[in-house]
DNA sequence: TTGTAAGCGTTATCAA
DNA sequence: TTGATAACGCTTACAA
């Protein structure tokens, strides 16, 4: 018999050696101490102390073929909009014995598919994905994953598993709509990264002005750069000398909105009296900007924390019964849109 | 015999089987390819290929007593500052072998300590952790925790292995000092969270007005708050109100010196005329800001490409050096204080 | 309620 | 260069 490392951290059998018992009941007390009796159960718990042991994860996936991990793939890290989900699966997985794996696909769903493939062969408890738009091949691996995935940030109608969003087609509509209404007549699109959320997103301005008959695709700017404030500048910039009757602007992100903001104090062009402007997702800059800046509230954290929540309770046995929830938006309008002010 | 699951994935035994060898020179074929004949390394990859195999991480880990996972503990998600680094270091990794396991300790280093435990458990091959101020027992984690350690977003004196920062004591000096060769004269300090790094960019501010003979601590206006946009506005008011002399504030971070502006446009204060403003970290939307925000740019992204850089030539054995590398920062001087202009 | 034995998929050790 | 075997630390299956 020869002995290999014996890393020096205590094992399993170690606490069962010092409690006087075997390792399956020490094993039992950790997972599930109603399975053990009270005596015992205090036996190990006072070994596990003395000896400071922490149970090898990896011995327990390799026995198990199950983990703790709930792998999560976003495509960005430095989109705000991002951070406050993560924010929320971060928070939500704290008071859980799961811990978050994090994967930045950076917007290339042939990135996305690479990820869930190492992901998956790490046999995680759950996963959640950021949009509906995989590859084919990122889909089927989705599928038979064999635990429960969410996709969240987007709706459509046919989930692999569950899903948590709201309509992006919907909130550009609205936003939209809320420009009419507040009486721009030319209004133009400012957009980056173009990413499928945010073609969705045009989709909602171009219905909503088709709607009103106030559609001219030639107020449409696009880059697909990704978005920075700075980018938002340049496009307003863009777009006013193509067609400087330009009355409004929906910014695709509030990244740009802001920088067609300065855009605007910086050609002193009065928002909103000669421009009018309104973002989407409303971060927190939006409101305390001068003038406030109209925008679609968009559920981020929410989104996280729920993902996570109805991960859990589908590994605890309980599917909901809507396997797509619906969490909307809300239009917040400012004084960028208000003209009456 | 009694067979347990065989989930159905191939194993390192299929693979061996098809191609005719043993477990041992598969595992060989895979991590080392030079210590195998070209001939069998041939005949396993094609059966790699024909099974799609795919290593287990879990037994992989099990038995060498070594993981791929590159633990990374930043404080916060929403603090565009780590999404930056975030980037680096996810840029880093994505080149490599190795994978991020990431933890938000939520500025509180007590959970900083709870996470380092975790992660220490599962044997991560690095670990990356942002600050230098752990607690005792956290040091003390890190320093038995038999992996390259690498410290970033600050310097100190006693690194727990490497580290990769830059100053902050001397940035916030920096930047002050340019506020008094710009002319300012009643400088203010607005400040939100107060952690370690806040704190000595607020003694590099003090130091830099004791030396120009301006220091009232009357014009340093804090809160244990989270930063945000809005934050900046409601500090400036604060400060406004109780010091109406105040010609220039030194905001802790980016985010409160955009509230700020904001707060002087709504005011009809005239930047940089009648008040300078200038924030910390040069976030993209300062140049594009009207006027353009004054700044200390950091070297977020780069700080954590060389935390990946450090980690992975410690493990390849070339241990760097120097331990400590100071990245510097760049002050970036613009219209926001600039009084001739 | 507790225990025994086998097995999870891989790599370290030693031998050829 | 290749292989046989034990070991990594835990959990499942089955038995008592």
């Amino acid at each position: 018999m020869r002995t290999r490392r014996k890393g020096g951290r205590p094992t399993i059998a170690d606490v069962a050696a010092r409690a006087g018992v075997s390792t399956i009941t020490v094993s039992r007390a950790l997972r599930d101490p109603a399975r053990v009796s009270l005596e015992l159960r205090e036996q190990i718990d006072d070994a596990v102390r003395a000896l400071d042991y922490v149970p090898d994860q990896h011995a327990r996936a390799l026995a198990s073929a199950r983990t703790n991990i709930i792998g999560v793939i976003i495509p960005s890290l430095t989109n705000n909009v991002f951070a406050d989900v993560l924010r929320g699966i971060y928070d939500s997985v704290a008071e859980s014995p799961y811990q978050v794996q994090l994967g930045n696909s950076r917007y290339s769903p042939i990135e996305e598919e690479r990820l869930l493939g190492i992901f998956l062969s790490q046999r995680p408890a759950a996963l959640i994905v950021a949009g509906v738009d995989q590859t084919e091949r990122g889909r089927a691996l989705l599928t038979s994953a064999g635990c429960p995935v969410v996709q969240i940030m987007d709706l459509s109608e046919d989930p692999v598993d569950m899903m948590v969003g709201f309509s992006h087609k919907a909130g550009g509509h609205l936003v939209t709509s809320h420009l009419v209404a507040a009486g721009y007549r030319r209004i133009g699109f400012l957009g980056a990264r173009m990413d499928p959320r945010t073609q969705r997103r045009l989709e909602g301005y171009r219905a909503a002005l088709i709607d009103a008959d106030l559609y001219d695709p030639r107020r449409i700017t696009t880059t697909p750069a990704s978005s920075s404030v700075s980018l938002g500048r340049d496009l307003l910039r863009d777009l006013l000398a193509r067609m400087p009757d330009t009355d409004a602007v929906f910014c695709n992100n509030d990244d740009l909105a802001l920088g067609a903001l300065f855009e605007c104090q910086r050609a002193a062009l009065a928002v909103p009296a000669s421009i009018g402007i309104a973002g989407f997702n409303d971060l927190e800059m939006m409101e305390a900007a001068y003038p406030a800046l109209t925008s679609i509230r968009t559920p981020r954290y929410e989104m996280g924390q729920r993902a996570v929540q109805m991960a859990r309770a589908a590994l605890a046995g309980q599917r909901p019964e809507r396997r797509t929830i619906d969490l909307g938006f809300e239009l917040k309008a400012r004084a960028s849109t208000s003209r009456n002010d």
